[in-house]
DNA sequence: GCCAACGTTGGC
DNA sequence: GCCAACGTTGGC
């Protein structure tokens, strides 16, 4: 078995939160490519901002039994207007964006992988070099963050990935 | 610009 | 379903 590797000076690295019951990776599957809207939080925002083509991204299922990281996207298209705060009958619309001013950004991530066992929360609060994860801080609530790029690595592993 | 109230996230 | 943490809003 071979554990991918990634050295792109460039690359960045990230994970993101979503509610398995409301879009999970079988859902990215299935769709290939998605835009990932609907993020209503300045700094999850602004960390979306910073996201290049080509980053890679831990997928992570929060809000369900099974938390934890079950996969790996990348990001297709960098930070664009989400128009879903246009919408009124969107769950996501915000009445103080038009179409002069919206707040709100999205990306769009590709799948990757799916990793051949979860990663669980529990699993990488036990790993001591994950321990500097804003995913295992207390209180953590953002929902897109960056991870180093060892961090991302051990994880794949931990998910047994294979290149 | 402070801070109390409120809403949401997300683990348990 | 509960509740702690904490971001956001709005009154002053």
């Amino acid at each position: 078995m071979k554990v991918l590797s990634v050295s792109s000076d460039q690359a960045q690295f990230w994970l993101m939160k979503t509610d398995a019951a409301v879009y999970s990776l079988a859902d990215l599957i299935a769709e290939g490519t998605t835009h990932w809207e609907g993020v209503r939080n300045y700094a999850a925002r602004n960390n979306m901002r910073s996201m290049r083509v080509g980053d890679q991204v831990l997928f992570y299922h929060s809000n369900c039994a099974d938390k934890g990281v079950v996969g790996t996207a990348r990001v297709v298209k960098e930070a664009y207007p989400d128009h879903y705060a246009l919408d009124p009958k969107s769950k996501y619309y915000d009445e103080r964006c038009d179409n002069t001013r919206n707040l709100w950004d999205m990306v769009d991530i590709r799948y990757e992988s799916s990793f051949a066992s979860l990663v669980s929360l529990a699993a990488i609060r036990a790993e001591k070099v994950l321990g500097g994860m804003q995913l295992v801080k207390p209180g953590n609530r953002l929902s897109v963050f960056p991870v180093t790029e060892r961090e991302y690595a051990k994880i794949c592993q931990m998910g047994q990935l294979v290149a």
